[in-house]
DNA sequence: GCGGCACTGATTGGATACAAAATCCACTTG
DNA sequence: CAAGTGGATTTTGTATCCAATCAGTGCCGC
């Protein structure tokens, strides 16, 4: 298996990406290279390659002379992404439906129980996603799960804990049961329809609601210029 | 409109962009900081900005205190980009021929005669994507044109022309002859199974003749060492 | 012969210092 | 008050030094 020694620069990516991820870095945050520096504690050669890395990913925009921001995704991009894993989820748990065993069921009821009672929004985003993968993986589509996943994460950024969970925890539950359940029931056209539904129908609310206090956060600001 | 002033470090990675796309520098090729410098005139400092960046990008793989290599995609990879890509496109073209207009034809026909007599692989390769690109446009998904832009590059460049093109130049125009028609038509379901075969049949083509491709040479290897 | 072992040379990874370029902002000036 | 000026700040790039690591080499004992 490959063994990754660690760099210092991989670790600056690792850490600046975990805090983007987790909402520690919101959208729009500039990263000051200096002050990045010194606060781990190392020189600024491995911030800057780390940033260029972050750039590539997405997660970070750089304008020349002027800095990096943490990049946020237009209402129109977010819109994509749903409409893309929309596209391509169903597919996997078609392909995946007929060879899913009893572990992998058990496995998804395990994160399925700790799903419903992990309050850590963080946390919560991770488990939801292994959920979703969990039920892909029969699929054997490693690479798409891979890309697909990259992009839950970066578009779930987007919505704070009051938006994501404004639909309430109990109807993020029941959708997800009773995916599962018709899972197990091999009902594959059903089961896809379902995921669809979940994936655009919770989109487009999500979507809505922050575009909502987008539009809010614009009229505060003209307001005080 | 968004202007970015150009740094060394953007220069660098779009030279090397170009020439991995480009074929001149192949996959499994080494990148040498140090000579990679002094060939282009600049330090290594922003050489190794530039790798980090394409690292992410997908086109380098770095291994740590032994440098950087030109990535390759194992056969998998490539044949689940070519799933998406026709899970996808179709997708796209379904949403956008119902809005396309004649200005839209007249541009795909100039790129359909542009191609038919383009002999330069790496012209033939990014008219091509213009070829695809203009026929979805009208889908209004630019974001999601993007992304597979980007996976139908990566995934190409690793097609030497031998291969590429061993199916005829005739044989490739005629396909594209044949879903232009079906677009003015506005045969909106034959024109996407065209498309997906297009896709995937060709993508079957290609990597089985790069999986006996690369077969021989691990032999040769095999016996040279 | 053959598997270890230390030594060596080359390359990457990182720190530091400094210079150059570009942006921002406050201030002056006509 | 518009326009331009100049300096402070930050990023970008270079140069230099050093540590860590890896690949290869040859020696050694068996």
């Amino acid at each position: 298996m490959e063994i990754r020694r660690k760099t210092t620069t991989t670790q600056v990516v690792d850490i600046l990406r975990a805090r983007i991820f987790s909402g520690a870095l919101q959208e729009g945050t500039q990263l000051r290279q200096e002050h990045l520096a010194t606060e781990l504690g190392v020189s600024r050669v491995p911030i800057r390659e780390a940033l260029h890395q972050l750039e590539a990913e997405g997660l970070v925009t750089m304008h020349t002379h002027r800095g990096a921001l943490v990049s946020s995704l237009s209402l129109d991009e977010l819109t994509e992404v749903y409409e893309i894993r929309a596209r391509l989820e169903p597919w996997l748990l078609e392909l995946s439906l007929p060879h899913i065993d009893d572990a992998d069921f058990e496995e998804a009821e395990l994160l399925l129980t700790k799903l419903a009672d992990e309050k850590n929004n963080q946390h919560w985003t991770a488990l939801n996603w292994d959920f979703h993968a969990a039920i892909y993986r029969q699929a054997r589509r490693p690479h798409t799960v891979e890309l697909l996943r990259k992009l839950y994460l970066n578009a779930y950024r987007h919505f704070p804990p009051s938006i994501r969970f404004a639909g309430g925890h109990a109807h993020m539950h029941a959708e997800h049961r009773t995916l599962l359940d018709l899972c197990r029931q091999r009902d594959i056209t059903r089961a896809k329809a379902h995921l669809e539904d979940h994936i655009l129908i919770g989109s487009r609310n999500l979507i809505a609601r922050l575009r909502a206090e987008r539009a809010e956060a614009d009229r505060s600001f003209a307001a005080s210029a």
